[in-house]
RNA sequence: GCUGUUGUAGCUCAGGGGUAGAGCACCUCAUUGGUAAUGAGGAGGUCGGGAGUUCAAAUCUCCCCAACAGCACCA
């Protein structure tokens, strides 16, 4: 594009390629209005370059311009924004002396956070959303003002309104202050809003109250704040009212009180009382675990529950982790504590005797159970438990093999997640944070092998897997992989775990004999793939709504009797399928079938073997399939057959095939 | 840990200053019924724990515990 002899013209560039040319200073709302009447009405603001601004803001310079509609995805962003604000402007109406803060957007809606002496209760919500429906009915116009640091100063203090003095202070130097007001009301904000309240619409609920620390610091004074969602209609606000209410269905705490895996009572908060079917699913998982890992090289060790303080203190825990530690005192006044990791146990293993480069790398895995004690607050069903298991494993290799060993372990993790039906995968790469341990060049060296490994991952995996850096969020030891999944109905969860550790080998004198009979120290990596193997359950049960595949479902069948007639020929087709290695159990009670199929689809039993007369006579069996209301008559040895297929796991099936 | 809410039978929940109620589940009996609840009868709780107020508390007050939502935390 050639430069315009006149500097009062820009060029914009529209969606559909279109190149045109308008006096500068013009807005977004002129150049709507330009386009057509109906644009004009209909758009909410303009992006310019990629940055989304106010429809009335002027333009300046050139560049590729779109007018955004108000159903246009990036309009969620604005009417969500602008809801916050209508909804500090319905509580400050309803309760002058409450304190704004700030009201930003969050995924699937805003919040507000409000300094008041009395908490919101349900009923208030009720009252203020009639408010915001008042507000949004006056459809008066967002209007911004840009003033000095002075004027809003003086405009905040007039109000009383502390914290946005606070905010105002926050701001750069050299950054506009702006003001956006509604009507009487006026905020702090960074914008851009709609060009009026109206257009907020009416998709949107106010959802629940919760205290929040001003500005997410737990030594500052507590707020109260206001979650809502907001929707670009209606039917967006119920589809998301009802995929809250499935999440409901799929919660795990449920599932596992109704499924009868497991539960929680008040004498152990945070520890789990795993039930016969639970635990069987908890083995499963193990089991599984244990043959990838031994098709990886790793060899299972088990260190010690409890050890002596001293050794917590060498590796560092009793100074930074104290407080998160279970201790326990013997009569000889001896302290030791239950282990929250199994590293230091874990490089006790490496150390006992003298280590050769020859042996490395060594790949030591352990299903570690640990008890940390978390903070009351934080204990969530199977996600945040104070005692549990992790599938953990320590690689001592030299820093040649590290690469290498990275990728084995991607391997691994991917391998996994698949095998449960994970098909969206984020790597995330930490890298070094402001505290930390080791030179400069340790860490040059790990991050640059780390971020090769992570490109190698992005690259090789098809587009499946994303790949994020994550700045200054490593841990002080090392730079770190977080594997996050994806579940079934969008949830994300961090589960696996890529550690490097310049620190713990150090700190116990870790070392090998290398080529030249040098002592050296081995480069440590931490790994975990499910992370905890309770979470992980708890995931899977979420992920799967209950329907838990066949091979890891506690009861793979039930064999229903249709009348007491079929009992016994019911016993030997449990016989037949246990003998086949599947797990299934006989219900011959006197109970009618219609009962039976109820009970049994409740608790999520995989498959339904419903037999009568008919299915004794001709040694045939009906099956019904959870979720399936059809039935399927097959012979007994036909059902042998695709159950014990269906129910081999899935790396075995690999391996079979492989073979 | 912080803010708020909740805590009554195995589960879901009603009640509420004068010593507890429903449905489902459970037990018993009858029923032998073809794919999401057969009928009848019965048993079961002292109302999360402790202290206080009161003639009297599950119901009011205080303390503690636990759960739930969010925040903070999550090596």
């Amino acid at each position: 594009m050639a430069d315009n002899a006149n500097s009062k013209n820009i060029e914009l560039e529209f969606p559909d390629g279109s190149v045109r040319s308008f006096e500068t200073g013009i807005t977004g709302r002129a150049i709507a209005e330009g386009i057509s009447k109906s644009l004009a009405k209909k758009s909410v603001a303009y992006v310019l370059n990629g940055e989304l601004i106010d429809l009335a803001d002027p333009i300046h310079s050139g560049g590729k311009i779109e007018i955004v509609t108000r159903s246009d995805d990036r309009a969620l962003e604005l009417i969500r924004h602008d809801c916050a604000h209508v909804l500090a402007e319905a509580v400050q109406e309803i309760w002058p002396d409450t304190k704004v803060t700030i009201g930003p957007v969050i995924e699937n809606g805003f919040y507000y956070d409000f300094d008041r002496a009395e908490p919101f209760t349900p009923e208030d919500l009720e009252r203020i959303e009639k408010k915001m429906r008042e507000i949004i009915q006056r459809n008066l116009p967002f209007e911004k003002k840009i003033v000095s640091r002075e004027e809003a100063r003086a405009v905040f203090d007039a109000m009383g309104e502390s914290y946005k003095l606070e905010l105002l202070d926050a701001i750069p130097e050299g950054e506009d202050v702006k003001l956006y007001s509604q009507g009487e009301w006026t905020d702090l904000c960074r914008g851009p809003h709609m060009p009026t309240t109206g257009q907020v619409g009416s998709a949107f609920k106010l959802m629940s109250v919760a205290g929040a620390y001003w500005r997410g610091d737990s030594d500052n004074r507590m707020l109260s704040r206001i979650y809502g969602t907001a929707w670009a209609d209606e039917k967006q606000l119920k589809n998301y009212l009802h995929m809250l209410e499935e999440a409901q269905k799929r919660d795990h705490r449920k599932l596992g009180r109704e499924m009868d895996l497991f539960h929680f009572q008040e004498e152990g908060p945070g520890v789990v009382f795993w039930h016969a079917k639970g635990w069987k699913v908890f083995q499963q998982l193990v089991s599984y675990m244990r043959r990838r890992i031994e098709e990886h090289g790793y060899d299972e060790v088990n260190a010690p529950q409890i050890l002596d303080k001293a050794l917590w203190q060498t590796s560092g825990h009793w100074d930074w982790y104290r407080e998160n530690m279970f201790t326990t005192q013997t009569e000889d006044d001896r302290e030791f504590a239950i282990k929250p990791m199994n590293c230091p146990g874990h490089v006790q293993i490496f150390k006992n005797g003298l280590r050769s480069y020859r042996e490395l790398p060594i790949k030591m895995a352990e299903f570690g159970n640990v008890h940390r004690y978390e903070p009351s607050g934080a204990l969530h069903g199977l996600m945040r438990v104070r005692g549990f298991t992790q599938d953990d494993a320590h690689v001592f290799c030299t820093s040649e093999q590290l690469e290498a060993e990275c990728l084995r372990i991607n391997d691994l993790i991917l391998t996994t997640y698949s095998d449960f039906d994970f098909g969206d995968i984020v790597v995330k790469l930490s890298t070094r944070p402001e505290k930390r341990v080791g030179s400069e060049e340790g860490w040059d060296r790990a991050e640059a092998i780390m971020q090769k490994v992570l490109n190698q991952i992005e690259a090789e995996s098809d587009g499946r897997i994303k790949t994020e850096l994550n700045p200054g969020e490593g841990a002080f030891y090392g730079p770190k992989f977080e594997y996050v999944l994806r579940d079934a109905i969008g949830r994300d969860w961090q589960c696996g775990t890529t550690q490097v550790d310049f620190a713990l080998p150090e700190r116990f004198g870790a070392f090998y004999i290398d080529q030249n009979s040098n002592k050296q120290e081995p480069v440590m990596v931490h790994r975990a793939i499910c992370g905890s193997m309770e979470r992980f359950i708890g995931i899977l049960i979420e992920h799967y709504a209950g329907h838990l595949p066949l091979w890891i479902s506690p009861v793979q069948a039930v064999v229903a009797s249709i009348t007491s007639d079929a009992n016994e020929y019911a016993e030997k087709v449990v016989a037949t399928l246990k003998a086949a290695g599947l797990r299934v159990e006989a219900d011959t009670r006197n109970e009618k079938i219609n009962y039976k199929v109820r009970e049994h689809s409740l608790v999520k039993i995989p498959a339904i073997i419903a037999v009568g007369g008919r299915e004794a006579e001709q040694g045939t069996v009906s099956i019904r399939r959870l979720g399936s209301k059809h039935q399927t008559t097959m012979t007994l040895e036909e059902a042998v057959e695709s159950l014990t297929q269906e129910a081999i796991a899935p790396d075995l099936k690999r391996a079979a095939q492989a073979g």
